[in-house]
DNA sequence: AAAACCGTATTAGTTGTATAATACGGTTTA
DNA sequence: TAAACCGTATTATACAACTAATACGGTTTT
């Protein structure tokens, strides 16, 4: 069964889309594996506190990318074979470190304070 | 005065918090000076494309946060020295750099990997 | 078979974002 | 001084995101 433990909803952003967020990154870091058994909506929606609708809204972006796999009247599961897996994680490094990289280039920071400071934050606790 | 043709919009997230986030990383960067002249709400929302309203709100957090100083009738104008450059570059960068840490964190990316990645990004072009 | 649970769908209400039209009084400028 | 521009404010409308309550039929479990 996946644990949503870790989900730890902030209001910066629609919180269907932190949902399927976190759904991706557990299966880019193989946390999440092929065929796993999800939680069914409601009792995902109590455990994060939010309404049901909304987690559902999540599972249908999901099954429509194709990262679960939903019959009605019965539970969902986690579709992530290695190649889709290696898929995602190539695709959400790459485009947050373009992200970031990006935004330091704004911000006037060289490329040498930038890996320098990723360095040195990496160390802190939380 | 402050040119904002560097600014695109996207549908990511709120414009009025594009605008404040731009005109940020500007004063982080140097490239938007302190005391420098302010486009009004009227042109720049032309210029943008976008509602006056839009560009009112974001000037109006812009001036809470006291990076900007407005009088009724005349133009505004920003407020930048050099400490409150430096705070909001250290805001700024800061709070990126967690960010893309604990992301990658949760990925399962390893800080070497990380650090390449960024490396080898940051000479693509655009 | 019956109860419990599931995915799915519908309708309604609230909030935040953005647009639109307009108005008021203060400042600049010609 | 008068026109033009400015910051600020108000009201209305529209849409997306989120919440809420409820219902339907299919699957699992006892």
């Amino acid at each position: 069964m996946v644990s949503f433990e870790g989900l730890r909803l902030n209001s910066g952003s629609p919180i269907y889309r932190q949902i399927v967020l976190y759904l991706k990154k557990g299966i880019a870091s193989g946390h999440i594996a092929d065929g796993e058994e999800l939680p069914s909506r409601r009792v995902l929606s109590a455990l994060l506190g939010v309404n049901p609708n909304t987690v559902q809204k999540a599972f249908g972006i999901l099954e429509e990318e194709g990262m679960i796999r939903s019959h009605s009247g019965a539970r969902s599961f986690v579709k992530a074979d290695s190649d889709v897996a290696g898929r995602i994680r190539m695709e959400l490094t790459l485009e947050q470190a373009r992200a970031l990289a990006s935004s330091m280039k704004q911000m006037s920071v060289t490329r040498e304070q930038t890996l320098e400071l990723i360095d040195r934050v990496w160390g802190e606790e939380e």
